[in-house]
DNA sequence: ATCAGTGCAAAACATTTGCAGCATG
DNA sequence: CATGCTGCAAATGTTTTGCACTGAT
């Protein structure tokens, strides 16, 4: 069950980076990067202004969001995932590969949910090794139905 | 690499289990289909209706050409693969698992470049057995620089 | 005080849908 | 010749951008 992490010692890392690459502190700014530290999981755009809408404190416009969403990005602070249905999901990306995982995505309800696997981790580097290619990460996602919609819900009527 | 399969056998296939789901055979729907049979990678629903444009014979609508992508994807003929910077991007399914592939994505010139690897079948499935959660499907991404880009070009200036 | 950070509204995309006319079975 | 198929244009939803204002240093 997506095991409630919560480090808020990516936030640090994450201001600490922004602050050597020039970046002020803004408030907008301190908000995603608190709440994205605060997840265990991908959020997308709209779900980040809608959690902090709610949070009680610091509603922060849609623009502002995609644009910290892309600095974090190009700092590698964060990942983009696409798991279909039009929309990209962020995560907190940390330092040391650690947490690295990976994620399915049941077609029913549109759950995310991560999962790690170390022999896969391991497969996946012998083949970024063997091919012609420079690889500088990897994303997998299962596809499939998760349990509350039930093991045999992979199809859908939507 | 990309061994430039061309099984014009997936056109008759698709057309037959079109038919088999009561669909007629209207003009739009063959010159896709007969493209996407060419092809041996994924396409974008934007560089379909742009090589139909350029093929010579038969311009398709872009509503014609998501309406097709959508039920071919429904019959499973087709996958639909998301390989970031917001497209969907859609490839022939052979019938049997055979062709089956993933997607080497060149973060430098947006080239997707199919590869196969039987070891990281097995293991995806291993782990597909091992999550709780019914999986019907896999993707896998590899983001990286491909040759004509530098082994060394992974970040870019776009 | 300056310049980065932010919000709002409009723009830019990819994709979907409504509807009128065309073509297949 | 009826119904499905197609094209066009408008709608939808996500992400980006322009600009004026606020706030951090």
């Amino acid at each position: 069950m997506s095991q409630e992490l919560k480090q808020p010692e990516w936030a640090d890392h994450a201001s600490e980076r922004l602050a050597d690459a020039g970046y002020r502190r803004g408030g907008a700014r301190s908000a995603v990067i608190d709440l994205l530290a605060r997840q265990d999981c991908a959020l997308s755009a709209f779900e980040i202004e809608e959690a902090l809408r709610a949070d009680g404190g610091r509603p922060v416009a849609r623009a502002s969001v995609y644009r910290v969403i892309d600095e974090l990005e190009q700092l590698k602070l964060i990942s983009r995932i696409e798991v279909g249905h039009g929309i990209s999901r962020y995560e907190a990306v940390h330092p040391g590969g650690h947490h690295h995982h990976h994620h399915l995505v049941c077609d029913a309800c549109e759950k995310v949910i991560p999962f790690e696997d170390d022999e896969l981790e391991r497969t996946i580097h012998r083949v970024a090794d063997r091919v012609a290619f420079d690889v500088a990460e990897h994303e997998i996602v299962l596809h499939g139905s998760c349990g509350d919609c039930g093991p045999r819900a992979s199809r859908r009527s939507a």
